[in-house]
DNA sequence: CTTGACTCTATACCTGAGTATATGGTTTAG
DNA sequence: CTAAACCATATACTCAGGTATAGAGTCAAG
């Protein structure tokens, strides 16, 4: 069951273009063509865009995502690769969840207490040295 | 103990520009100036980008930025606008966090395990209706 | 009292991540 | 078989978020 690319823009919340524009930027793998020069979508593309649409509103770049996808794709990559790949992840990843964690804290206490002085610093604080 | 442009940049980490830029769009307070023009900052400002910063690589905008910074700042905003502002934005970072959570499982499975297919597409539906 | 390191404004430029448009070929429902 | 709705490429444009540069004024150490 295969896609074309208006249906993996629909269904992935995109635009046309942006489809094309991920495969262009490797970002999807390259879609098989119909004889007409249609290109023709896996279904689970449509994950692979959603995928990537959330991982940016996380603050990852796309050469990021590209990274955390090869992850999974790569089939040449050493299995040390991966893990060290997936290990620096993981610590970017905490590292940004302790920063919501953190800012959360001190929004809670403006929600609860309106209004407590230079909380916001203590946030962008936290991680100095 | 007020800082000039440069001593912002150097102990913000950020071009010179940039904290003029900020000024500009509203993300710093405008900063009281010298006779000569030069612009004199609080010490705080250095926390202020600081924050900036670091909300930036959670993929919060300038924009959502300003409103964040808006819950601390503004005298004149009503209590009950202060709440609902930092009740969405407390909610906006939960969102965050569930989803890096779930990438995390995911990578983590990948280190532990090298490599379960289709795994991402987990990730991607996690909040799909 | 000068010289090197700073500051000011204005303006132009850059990069990442798309979006829009023009021109033309393909598919499909009636 | 034909018109509406797709798709293709190529090229140009947009917008956010900076950066760089030019031309001129200021400050501070020797």
């Amino acid at each position: 069951m295969a896609l074309k690319v208006g249906e993996v823009a629909k269904r992935g919340g995109v635009n046309l273009q942006t489809v094309r524009y991920y495969e262009r930027e490797k970002l999807l793998p390259e879609a098989p063509r119909l004889p007409s020069g249609y290109r023709m979508f896996p279904e689970q593309t449509v994950h692979r865009v959603l995928f990537i649409k959330r991982a940016q509103e996380l603050g990852f770049s796309l050469a990021e995502i590209r990274d955390l996808l090869s992850i999974q794709i790569d089939p040449e990559k050493e299995c040390s690769d991966v893990k060290r790949l997936a290990g620096a992840k993981i610590a970017d990843i905490n590292e940004k969840i302790r920063t919501l964690q953190s800012m959360k804290r001190v929004l809670s206490l403006i929600d609860n207490a309106v209004s407590r002085p230079r909380a916001f610093e203590r946030v962008s604080d936290s991680r100095e040295h």
